[in-house]
DNA sequence: CTGAAAGCGCTAACAC
DNA sequence: GTGTTAGCGCTTTCAG
């Protein structure tokens, strides 16, 4: 019934050495070892389609080889997180178990769990809903932990928190806008993702505050656009404009953007005349659409690198060489756990022109 | 240095019972126990922050309930599928090990490799770039296989495949454009996404050949965007335009069609009066820009639903009945493999109006 | 350099 | 009902 699965022993007797030197071959190892016998034992092993078993293999080492990915959805730019980190870990010769838990705590609890339970040797959490305390406790000394997007959490739940800047690069968008002629400005807020968009809005304050030390603001407010009608976004954000008098519009992303932008011109708007609205991610929605969205960009791989290599330090596993070399971006953390912040870059297109 | 495990075993003397009674409840199994004992068992477990071993339990039971998971890519539309797939799957109990092979071959086969060692009960490959019979040959008895946009696999190689049907829809895309008074239609094609591509060819093929019959199309044309610039696209599409006679475009997805839309805008073309156009996958995008954008709908939850159940009936898995009544779509099959068609809707809306 | 043997943590018969 | 025991397939000392 069940195919007798092919072992290690078996390809020892094709081989005709012992399974401790075919192990050896297999893996690698520093003992020295005959060409001959290399030769014999990897000709055996092709021959018979042998194939590791993962699961005998990790029981026995104590160490799986599997990193976890907690993720809070798999749309736009998590979407492509997930697929740099793979390729990163997988070239590091780990194996990656990505989970989606779309913000929810329950289930980000569950998932968690599942992960510990196949006994993950790391696990990275983007934008974790859940409390720092509740993590703590889950995840416990065993499992090391790099966070993503998370401000502020206590040292001894995480090795680290790599984080994208999104305060300074908001700062920077209204400081452009207000460049740019727009006498209000606005910060479309999505309240659901809570972390980042808080980030949001203290860059977006920040950015409001050294503008309206220059000159003369008309207006400004930060608007959660969930909890209002289009309408009335759109009403609040018109408040303000004039012939040559521009509203500026953050908005939580590109994609936000791109609807705002549509929402706007259906109404007969003129974008970037009437409004200037900037997103955040460049994704390729942004850069495609026309008029072309300014943007605020992410260097995924930096993102990427700085966690891959502040899980694998701690592993004590070098990584096999397969990781770049890194400009030093920690923050002096009187906070406590040890942040690195990546910078974001604003790229001017069409919208805000 | 290494925490020490808490295994089976300690709980078993923590609740004062055997091991094998403490597999019995953390499995619930058939075996009679006593409302104490079950109680004694969990108390203890829980006291004690025990963690199953899934390596452990798979090893023994030599069932993984592991299953993996082959896509070309993470963007858009896989996105939503790689989500929809992993809460099926982990509905039933299962974990998903999802792989990304940007369609090229040689991933794909490593990626299937590195999946069989984890020995996963079964496997999920969309749109597979590689020859049936290498798939064959490396997937061999052992694992069962279902197919994603599969067109014409012969009968051995998978269990089965579930398409979607891309020729019915790009046919009725063509009726749709020459309905709404296109005298010219063409075919975007992006050639890389081979499979599906060819499946969107034939099925415009077929739809120009019916309108034809019915009245005179003036042109018409399958343009591979890869290979052209930008403008001589623009301009073999432009060819048959002139006041109230519009020219047809069907593009490879939502995504080509929003920034061909775009395209067209920025040399000051009009859509729909000028260009009507239509996309296909019904993505977020398309509802959204403006002009919201006329597209082929996917029935995600059917594609994954009956390739869920496809897997599970030949694991002898009920899937813990977490899979719901669907509609028999299976087609005859002459051509050997067991294939079931997913019917794609047209869904109208402003760029072609 | 090679081989024998003791686990890794759990499951599944099969006795008690 | 509950306890004993023999593996699952591989890694890893530790003698030869």
């Amino acid at each position: 019934m069940k195919n007798k699965q092919i072992t290690i022993i078996d390809v020892a007797k094709a081989a005709g050495v012992s399974i401790a030197t075919v192990s050896n071959v297999l893996n690698r190892r520093k003992v020295p070892l005959t060409e001959e016998t290399i030769r014999k034992v990897e000709e055996a092993a092709t021959r018979l389609g042998y194939r590791r078993n993962v699961m005998a293999a990790s029981l026995s080492r104590r160490k799986t080889f599997e990193l976890g990915l907690l993720l809070p959805g798999f749309g736009g730019y998590f979407g492509d997180f997930a697929h740099v980190m793979q390729d990163t870990v997988h070239a590091a010769g780990y194996h990656l178990s990505v989970y989606s838990s779309t913000s929810r705590p329950e289930l980000e609890q569950r998932h968690l769990e599942t992960l510990l339970q196949r006994r993950v040797d790391g696990l990275f959490c983007h934008g974790l809903a859940m409390s720092p305390e509740l993590t703590r406790t889950i995840v416990g000394e065993g499992t090391p932990l790099v966070l993503f997007n998370a401000w502020g959490w206590p040292q001894d739940v995480a090795l680290g928190a790599v984080n994208l800047d999104f305060a300074g690069g908001s700062a920077a968008m209204v400081r452009h806008l207000a460049e740019r002629g727009c006498r209000s400005i606005y910060y479309l807020s999505r309240n659901r993702a809570r972390a980042t968009d808080e980030q949001r809005r203290i860059g977006f304050s920040q950015g409001i505050e050294e503008v309206q030390r220059g000159g003369a603001l008309l207006g400004h407010a930060i608007i959660s656009i969930e909890e209002m009608t289009e309408d009335a976004v759109i009403e609040t954000v018109s408040w303000h404009t004039a012939p040559g008098q521009p509203a500026g519009i953050l908005c939580f992303d590109d994609y936000e953007a791109f609807v705002w932008i549509n929402r706007l011109r259906e109404r007969g708007r003129r974008v970037p005349e009437e409004f200037k609205v900037g997103g955040i991610n460049n994704q390729a929605i942004a850069k495609y659409h026309s008029p072309s969205i300014t943007s605020l960009s992410i260097d995924l791989e930096a993102q990427v690198q700085h966690a891959v290599r502040l899980l694998f330090r701690y592993l004590g596993d070098d990584a096999r060489g397969s990781l770049p070399e890194l400009p030093d971006l920690s923050i002096p953390s009187d906070s406590g756990v040890h942040e690195i912040q990546i910078p974001m870059q604003l790229v001017e297109r069409q919208s805000t022109r």
